[in-house]
DNA sequence: GCATGATATGTCACATATGACATAATTTCA
DNA sequence: TGAAATTATGTCATATGTGACATATCATGC
């Protein structure tokens, strides 16, 4: 596991601190924490490539910016739905979200 | 939009009465639905062909059946985050999951 | 018919996710 | 440098999701 990586799902609260204890994770949990950080990458790009800040996305779709940090961080508090729905409020396709998630683990 | 799926969709709970009325749901709203009665389809499919019942699948991811039976029906009242962490449990990986989705909308 | 198993539906107490707010840290630019 | 904009972090009341339970419906075999 690269360094980045680790340091990133630390940063989000997922309680990582030593090799031994994120190969306590089952595969379930490591597939869903990686797919979760695949949709929080795609977020922030989507949200970049339209020129928009945190605070405008928050308007945009009703949220706050301090919740659109934390899915960009793919923090532990937000879910797998609030980060789709924002995605797809962002005009990202069914198809972009599938190779998002399929590059995935 | 089918008969059979309109069916569905109003079993679910989501309210849809008339083609007018499902033609006010936003682009988000329904490509939302559409991949949850795609990863719920995937859910039952994958169950069936490791010939387990509801109440099997409730016990092996410590959940209900009556929960397992509303996230087959693709209830309002599941999450995205429950399907992704039922399917994985079951064995379903990342690419699978992804081609499920994006043979949504 | 009527058991028996499986799935569906309704409800509820409890758990988790959410937007909002305050405030800290970081970046940008003059 | 330092002021302004942006992003990150912490906390909380409230909204939403969850497992569990009861009960209903449906299917299959006797």
């Amino acid at each position: 596991m690269k360094p980045a990586k680790r340091k990133k799902l630390e940063k989000a609260g997922w309680k990582i601190g030593t090799a031994d204890d994120f190969l306590g994770l089952t595969a379930e949990e490591s597939a869903y924490i990686a797919m979760k950080l695949a949709l929080s990458e795609s977020l922030r790009n989507k949200r970049l490539k339209k020129g928009l800040s945190q605070v405008a996305l928050a308007k945009l779709i009703e949220s706050s910016q301090s919740r659109i940090a934390k899915m960009e961080a793919a923090d532990a508090s937000v879910s797998i739905d609030l980060l789709v729905k924002s995605l797809l409020a962002l005009g990202t396709s069914p198809k972009e979200l599938a190779t998002a998630i399929a590059t995935t683990g």
